[in-house]
DNA sequence: ATGAAAGCGCTAACAA
DNA sequence: TTGTTAGCGCTTTCAT
């Protein structure tokens, strides 16, 4: 049978408060009988069962990680969320905490997930591992009165959330930047989806850099549907352009593969720069141009602040910058002279 | 306050045990005293606390999941996983169980992770998303008689684990068929790893196939260390290939770079087929010929049979082997008259 | 500094 | 068919 805090009792020949006032190590017991006991656990092998802490604390110590539906941009897809992932395993793993996961094919399936996990007391706060705007599991977190971090951009609620993000604007103006310091002055700007705040954010920082290098400001060009995909030939034609910034480094591998298609040389013809350093970025050849967001310290800090506040419940709600960095590869080139 | 099974039943004006019995809607309660508890429920918002539950019951409804390590073949970057999780998920979803999440920077990481669930009676049983040779944990899990389920094949301990796989060294002959059916004779392997026994069961069947056509089976090739990629340069002068089975799709990208750089042309001088059919194969120009190993499905029984086994705990250890199927894209051509 | 005992919310054996 | 009650393993007053 599994042995509990009495069979430690008695081995220790104490009370069963006292075993556990050892275990959280309380001041309140001598340092004698806390010896003792620990001798007495360690014989028994004994480890406290969660479910009992549980129920007598009222706490849970797990947190529940919330990934996106699976139509959202492929998110399946997207490498940034397994490492997410295993960055806040490791900062629970050292924090003692517990990982628990919510999942769903639709947006109504992974709001019961979440909210069975916050009724059924399973979970003491969640990280949401996605910004997405209007964004019904928030609206229901934020309603509840749930503490949960954000990975991203908050759309509303937005001083009333521990949120841990880059600065978008700032990296899209970066980006652009980039290409504008290489000489380019014809510059396109590609996005992911038109619901994603992240991409409205790097637009306008995109917007920004053109704007004060009196350059023209092109409309954003989406690739959701192969309209969008017209619509890009189009502005190919059109507008000539010499520099794209592009949404995110798969994107940015399509892009540069319609372009191939297209007979257009990357970077002789046109430059390319993106966003997150993932996986994807050194896997074309050229490799990418891309700016480096560091997902990792992104999701420490979220968890790492989510912890805190559910220790803490009065602190102050933080929201954090994580800098960005641009990794200059392949893709973006000095424009030739014309 | 929370709402306990106590309010429920004063509401009702029944006894807790009828409550709980209306819970798991027990044939011993009359239909009329179940609506009436029922109501009282929807009137309170009732929900069952898990971990009085957990505690009463001596199980938890929840599988943990466990993640390969960060350094194994750079898991975090393979999307594979992702899916895996997500389809999971979709099962526990169904069946009312939650995933509690094991990850770890290394593997006494991991184990520790491991052992901690366990310990803790957080979990009933574990999913193992990866098979890796004389891996600790799964060791760990057996020598504690802790169900599981893995995904791969198991290197021991076979006749007493549920396992979930594809014929690995079927795929790895229909890769090799694919290729000897369009003419090629000289065909090597690129692996992923030697401590993966999914590459060896692979490269068993392309000896087969190699075999069975009287064609020269080569050793496989490993892209591992620098030095792996001489060796590879070596092979493809020495024996001049004209089709590559490469372990899988995220590799076969690489090796299509390295061929690219050093000027032959695939599909036109060496044809290319690999596995997983993950995103990769479309993200590059040519689209990957791959092997299709569906995951989905993989994950979706691993879940099932996990489940059921954890509810009958009596039954026969499953082991599923799930078919596999040939996506013929743009990386294989018949090969040229020489 | 330590112990006794009353919960935490739910289940199940036993009674009725 | 339903109610009473003793746990499940741990925490925490309240005594001592």
């Amino acid at each position: 049978m599994t042995v509990t805090i009495k069979d430690v009792a008695r081995e220790a020949g104490v009370a069963t408060s006292t075993v556990s006032r050892t275990l959280k190590d309380s001041p309140l017991i001598s340092e004698n009988t806390k010896v003792k006991v620990r001798q007495a656990m360690q014989k028994l092998g004994y480890t406290p069962n969660f479910a009992a802490q549980n129920l007598a604390n009222k706490s849970t110590q797990t947190i529940g990680v919330i990934l996106p539906v699976g139509t959202m941009g492929n998110p399946a897809q997207n490498p940034l969320f397994l490492e997410m992932i295993q960055e806040i395993g490791v900062v629970c793993n050292e924090q003692k905490y517990m990982i628990s996961l919510a999942t769903g094919k639709t947006m109504a399936e992974l709001k019961d997930s979440v909210r069975l996990m916050h009724q059924r007391k399973l979970v003491d706060g969640f990280i949401l591992l996605y910004s997405e705007a209007k964004d019904p599991i928030r609206k229901f977190l934020h309603d509840e009165k749930i503490p949960y971090a954000l990975l991203g951009k908050p759309d509303v609620y937005e001083n009333e959330t521990i949120y841990i993000d880059n600065d978008n604007r700032l990296s899209g103006k970066s980006a652009a930047d980039c290409l504008i310091q290489h000489g380019h002055q014809r510059i396109g700007y590609v996005g992911l989806t038109p619901s994603q705040v992240v991409d409205k954010e790097r637009y306008k920082g995109y917007s920004d850099a053109l704007r004060d290098a009196n350059l023209t400001v092109h409309p954003e060009l989406y690739f959701e549907t192969p309209t969008d995909f017209m619509a890009f030939l189009e502005f190919l034609e059109e507008t000539q352009p010499t520099g794209l910034v592009v949404g995110d480094d798969r994107l940015a591998l399509r892009v540069l593969q319609y372009l191939q298609l297209d007979k257009y040389k990357v970077p002789d013809d046109i430059s390319l720069i993106s966003f997150n350093n993932s996986v994807f970025a050194t896997l074309s050849h050229p490799f990418l141009t891309t700016i480096d967001i560091h997902v990792q310290e992104l999701a420490r800090q979220a968890a790492a602040l989510l912890i805190r506040q559910l220790n803490e419940p009065s602190a102050l709600l933080p929201k954090m910058i994580v800098p960005h960095e641009v990794i200059e590869r392949e893709t973006v080139m000095r424009v030739r002279e014309e």
